[in-house]
DNA sequence: TTGAAAGCGCTACCAT
DNA sequence: ATGGTAGCGCTTTCAA
C-alpha cells in the first residue's frame, strides 16, 4: 500500500510470530511484563532481543494517546544561560520516563510561534516556554492543545497556565542601583537587546539612571550576545563617554568581553572601571578578578516547571493553587565592582 | 474506545466536515494544495485557520513513513563545542524542511545507547552522531534502521556509514608539538577526558612528550570540563611540577580557567607561562591575551554531515563515493604562547 | 492469562 | 479534481 518501502524494520508482529503468542500479548510483555506468564514473557522478551526490535513510538503514541514527550523551547542554546535550565528539566523529566524534546527560537521572532506548533504537533504532554512574550496565534494553540504549559524566565500579567520567572526589571534596576550606590556617577549599559527579558534589563537600568539623576549611557548590538562583542560593546561606550566608570553588562559574556578589553587596554578593574554581568554563568566566579553579577535561578526554574508538570500530569491534571512563582534573583557582589576612588561613603 | 479522553484537538476529520470536503481533500488541500480546485482549498484552509488545526504529525508520520525529522546527538550541551555544530545543523536542515531533533547522552555511557534507541524510535530519515565508540547493539540498530548514520567529530577505522571529523590524536600532537616547538621542556596537558576524543588528544600529547624526550604532566578532572575546573588543574600542575612553562588544555574552557589561575597568581602568560586550549571557542580570539588553540570545523563537520543526508534523501538513497572524510584542523597561533625565555632559537 | 477486534489520525492508492 | 477504502504499528477494550 505504500509507494516508498517502509524500511524493514522490526515490528512488534514479527515478535509476536518468533515468539508465537499475539501481539497484544507481545505488547504487554514488553510494558507490563507482570501481565504475562512467565513462560510467554521469556519467549516474547527473548525474541525481541534476537530481532533487536524497537518498538515504534508514532503508533504507539497515536494508539495510546500518551507520547510521554515534553517539548521546550529556548531562543538559544549558544549562550550558557539555558545549561543550567535544561540540564534541571533532563533530571527532572527523564527519570519519570518522559523525553525532552529541545526545539529552539534562535531568537528570530516569529520562529518561536513555528517552534510552538512544531513541538504541538507531536503531542507532547506538556511544554515549557522560555518568555511569556508568544503571539496571539500561539497563545490560541497553546491553550487548545490542553495540555500544561509553562512559561519560565519572566513573570507575566497574563499567564497562559503556569508562570515561574522573575522580574528582569527589577534585576536590572538592582545591577544598575549597586553601581549607583557604590558611588559612580557615569554608569553605562551594554546589551543585545534580542528579548523581552534583555529590555527589561534595559528599563530597570534607565529607572535607576533617573532616580540617581544621571545620563543614561547605552550601547547595544543587535546580534546574539558573545565576548567579542562585549569588547565591541565597551569600546564604544569609553569613545562616547570617556568618563566613564562603571558598566552594568546585560549578560556575563558581554560583561567578559568588557573585562578582556579593558585588561588590553590597560584600564584597570574594578580600580578604574567597575563591572557588572547578568546571570551568574559558570564562568563568572572564575573570572579574574572574579565577576560581581545577578544570580538568576536558572536551574530552580525549570526544576519548579518540571515538578509542576509531572504533579499535573500524574494527578488528574489538577493545577497547583500558585500559578505565578516570582523566584527573584540575586545580586552577587564580587571583585570586579568597587566604589568609585575617592566617592564619600 | 480510548480511557483516557483524548485532548478534544482538531482532526482533519473536523476541517473537512466543516470546509463540507472529504478527509483526503483537505489533506491535500493543506499539503499540496495545487491538486484542489481553488474554491475547495480556499474553504479549507479558511476551516483549517478558523479552527486554529495542527496537524498530527505522529498520524502523519505514520501513515506515510515519512517524519521529515533528523535525529541528532550530542554528548553536551553546555561546554560551547556544540554551538556552531547545531547552528551548522539547523542551517540546512531547517530550509530543507526537516527537523532536527536533538538528543543529549550527557557523556554518560550507555546513554548514548539508551539516546540512539529513543531517536530510532521516532524514526528519523537520518542520524547525526558525535563520536565513534557507540556500543555494538546500538550499531546493530542504526544498520537495521536503513537510514543514513554520520558519525562526527572523529575520524573512524570502521565507519557504520558515514564519517566526518578529524584526527584528535594528530590535533592533541600538533598542539603538544607547538608547545615543544617553542623551546619549552616541562609542557603539561590538563583535561576532561570524557569522552574518547579527549583521551585521543591525550594520546596524542603524549607521542609528543616522547619525541621530545621529556616528561609527561597530564592532570584530569573525571567531570565535565568548565572554567573552573581549568583553574584547580592548573593548581595542581604547579604543585605537582612548579617548572612548568607550557600548558596544553585539552578544551578552551579548561584554557580560559588556567589562564585566569595565572593571573589570579601572578603568573603571567605568555611571559611565565604558555596556554594553548583547543577547538578555538568564540572567546577564544577575544580573551587577554588572545588564546592559542587548535581550531576544530565544528560547522563544516555538521554542515557537510547535513549536505549529504539531504543529498541521499533526496536522490533515492545512494551514498556519495567518499564515505570518510577527514576535514582535518588548524593550528591558530595567538598571544598566549610564546617561546620560552632563555631559548635557543 | 490470553487473544480478537477496533481504532488512533492521517495518507497512499485506485477509482470516478 | 475529488473521494472511498485500506492500512501504517501499536494499544485499548472486551470476551474467553
Amino acid at each position: 500500500m505504500q509507494n516508498k518501502p517502509r524500511s524493514s524494520r522490526v515490528t512488534l508482529r514479527e515478535v509476536a510470530l518468533s515468539a508465537d503468542v499475539s501481539e497484544v500479548t507481545a505488547s504487554r510483555a514488553l510494558r507490563n511484563p507482570e501481565l504475562v506468564s512467565e513462560r510467554l514473557r521469556d519467549r516474547v522478551l527473548a525474541a525481541a532481543r534476537e530481532l533487536a526490535y524497537v518498538p515504534n513510538q508514532l503508533a504507539s503514541a497515536l494508539a495510546s494517546a500518551r507520547t510521554g514527550r515534553v517539548a521546550i523551547i529556548v531562543p538559544s542554546l549558544t549562550n550558557g544561560v539555558f545549561d543550567d535550565y535544561l540540564r534541571a528539566a533532563y533530571d527532572i523529566f527523564t527519570p519519570a520516563g518522559f523525553q525532552v524534546v529541545i526545539l529552539n527560537s534562535n531568537y528570530v521572532p516569529g520562529f518561536e510561534e513555528r517552534a510552538i506548533e512544531t513541538a504541538l504537533g507531536q503531542y507532547p504532554e506538556a511544554i515549557v516556554l522560555a518568555g511569556i512574550d508568544q503571539t496571539a496565534r500561539a497563545r490560541r494553540l497553546l491553550n487548545q492543545a490542553g495540555i500544561p504549559v509553562v512559561q519560565t524566565m519572566e513573570i507575566a500579567d497574563d499567564p497562559i497556565d503556569i508562570n515561574i520567572g522573575l522580574s528582569h526589571a527589577e534585576a536590572g534596576h538592582a545591577a544598575a542601583r549597586l553601581l549607583f550606590g557604590l558611588g559612580h556617577f557615569r554608569v553605562a549599559h551594554m546589551a543585545s537587546p534580542l528579548d523581552s527579558r534583555a529590555r527589561e534589563r534595559v528599563r530597570g537600568y534607565l529607572r535607576a539612571v533617573q532616580e540617581f539623576d544621571a545620563e543614561p549611557i547605552v550601547a547595544t548590538d543587535d546580534s546574539p550576545s558573545n565576548v567579542a562583542i562585549g569588547g565591541d560593546l565597551l569600546v564604544e561606550i569609553l569613545r562616547r563617554e570617556p568618563a566613564t566608570s562603571a558598566i552594568f553588562c546585560g549578560n556575563d559574556n558581554l560583561a567578559l568581553g568588557a573585562l578582556f578589553e579593558c585588561q588590553r587596554r590597560g584600564v584597570r578593574v574594578p580600580e578604574d572601571m567597575s563591572i557588572i554581568g547578568f546571570n551568574d554563568l559558570e564562568f563568572a566566579k572564575s573570572a579574574f578578578p572574579a565577576l560581581s553579577t545577578i544570580a538568576t535561578p536558572r536551574y530552580e526554574m525549570a526544576r519548579q516547571a518540571a515538578e509542576i508538570i509531572l504533579e499535573i500530569t500524574r494527578g488528574s491534571g489538577k493545577r497547583p493553587r500558585k500559578r505565578r512563582i516570582d523566584l527573584g534573583f540575586e545580586v552577587i557582589e564580587r571583585a570586579s565592582t568597587r566604589r568609585i576612588a575617592g566617592a564619600s561613603k
